[in-house]
DNA sequence: TTACATGTTGCAAGTGAGTTGCAACTATCA
DNA sequence: TGATAGTTGCAACTCACTTGCAACATGTAA
């Protein structure tokens, strides 16, 4: 994994920047990770994926970073229907939002993206004259694997 | 307030008998407590109430009969997007799901229903082949007479 | 290039919601 | 009425996250 130093700077960090924020080694770091992520990390694991660049960097900067990115509208903060505990998973603020589906059984996490979904919100907006700034949509069940195994 | 044992029993006292679940003293009271509830009330809330009717119960009484009541599907649990640090909200499970919307300004909780949220939970089940067992959908932004305010 | 003001960090300690182990208790049923 | 299996209350604990504060680093302006 090359250095975060060396790397072109990806969107979080470039975003961050223009809007005056002070660009620290530490945010590079913890940006990139969550830049990179494969899956929906949480606090920990973004610590551990930290500590592979930086063995210093501390689980309280972690929490600021993600603070100062979800006030900025930059990750969202999920909860993933609680199925590990009370931890948040974090994401990247995608294009457009999706769904996401979280089995009970074998915990996997699945995303889907509905026009529907657009419409609902919309209507949310305009029926009940509430201006949507973030949305959460959540649902645990069983996925096509889980639903047709023996209980 | 009438005494829980000489009320008519609730339909949530009535649901967990017919699972041949026991029905205690501190389980009725929190029953009713849970029943009666006007707004979306977290485990220390339920337990202020519930002191009122006996002052001897315990929190860990009103969180083992929460995870009952939940692990029965007969309540839900809401985060009301994490407005008020990270407790969480209860209410009886209805008949049709709805949307909460959180205002992020004055933080009042709205609920609507949808046919649009009905069709979307119907998309779901049938494009992921994922069987719905629990929805959330949350949503934060501002209400209508907050979006009007100066900031 | 340096000096500075202000924002950021790491550490230690704290908070608050929720859980667990266990002995005493009690609802239910024969 | 007594047996028994589920339930309660207490104390201690866990876990995710926050706060206070002194030392430090960044962006800016000279």
């Amino acid at each position: 994994m090359p250095l975060p130093e060396t790397e072109v700077p990806g969107r979080l960090q470039a975003e961050l920047m223009s809007r005056g924020l002070r660009m620290t080694r530490q945010r590079r770091i913890i940006l990139s990770v969550v830049e990179t992520a494969k899956q929906h990390l949480d606090a920990s694991q973004i610590l551990r994926k930290a500590h592979k660049l930086d063995p210093q960097i501390d689980r309280v900067t972690v929490y600021r970073t993600l603070n100062l990115l979800k006030r900025h509208g930059l990750v969202d903060e999920l909860d993933l229907m609680h199925l590990q505990g009370e931890k948040h998973y974090y994401e990247r603020r995608p294009q457009r939002d999706h769904i996401h589906m979280a089995c009970l059984r074998c915990g996997k996490i699945t995303e889907f993206e509905s026009d529907l979904f657009d419409r609902l919100k919309g209507q949310i907006q305009r029926d009940c004259r509430f201006h949507i700034v973030v949305s959460r949509l959540e649902v645990g069940g069983y996925c096509g694997q889980c639903r047709s195994l023996p209980s």
